[in-house]
DNA sequence: ATTTGTGCAAATCGTTTGCATCTGA
DNA sequence: TCAGATGCAAACGATTTGCACAAAT
């Protein structure tokens, strides 16, 4: 990491999409910082090309699904399932669970050591394990 | 439940429709016979389209669609969510997990007592756990 | 007879793709 | 320069909806 990775605006996400191999092009550089300078984030498609365009980077949509894929397959990215027809992107990579608000749509994050998750049948013969996802589904206690 | 419950090609069906409340019109009962009659089934609306027009059942696919949603609401079948974009009902109503194998996009039921899950985080106050899916996801070893 | 469900086709939604243009290395 | 990225619009697949018709109570 060089000196001024730190003072310019955009060279943290600059160095993300250099050390992924990820040309840093103009698009890609806005959306990687409105993903991860905030924090951990869950993000669809829409919303995110709807927060590009509202701070003025003239970005398509189809260009934000590209990206947020582009992210996920080099490991930026994690995809989320939910919902099925509707794609979340968690900014989050480590190993960790979910809260899913179905009245809001809205994911939050549960870290891995919060859950104790025992005895994990192990998958037939020649198979592996890829991921564990769990999701803690929740509603308002007092109807919807 | 009538006498005639078990030795009417349809009674099995039939009961299940009358006990959820839904009126048992024909393209209801020849779903839930073939959802119902063989075991635990994880299917998507096409499959059982496909198999229904296979077996000489006149439904179209929108009904497909419309009946799982209404069996799906009265309990008789539970939406799993493993894949955005494609949306998988299991016949199987009792609390239990799945394996997902990414590479055939198959299901398969992994009984609840097979893992032990502890120190399950609480909701935010106000807010209570509808839910919890397990999703075991599975690759074969030897490279894709 | 009345209510409820069905079929179809068209509408809709999220997502992907083809291709001409543009841009970063 | 030139491989690789973008934008747009059109294609796409899964799902839903509107409405005239049919069937169950």
């Amino acid at each position: 990491m060089t000196e001024e990775a730190q003072d310019r605006p955009y060279s943290k996400a600059l160095n993300q999409l250099r050390d992924a191999g990820l040309r840093p092009t103009r698009q890609r550089l806005a959306l990687a910082k409105l993903l991860f300078d905030r924090g951990d984030r869950h993000v669809t498609a829409e919303i995110l090309h709807e927060e590009a365009v509202a701070s003025g980077a003239y970005v398509s949509l189809a260009t934000v699904y590209n990206t947020l894929h582009q992210f996920t397959d080099v490991g930026l990215l994690r995809e989320v399932v939910v919902d099925s027809g509707c794609a979340y992107f968690d900014t989050n990579i480590t190993d960790h669970y979910h809260f899913f608000y179905e009245e809001d749509s809205r994911l939050e994050d549960v870290p891995s050591e919060m859950v104790t998750i025992h005895n994990l049948p192990q998958p037939p013969a020649g198979n592996d394990i890829s991921r564990v996802d769990v999701v803690i589904r929740v509603r308002s206690s007092n109807g919807a």
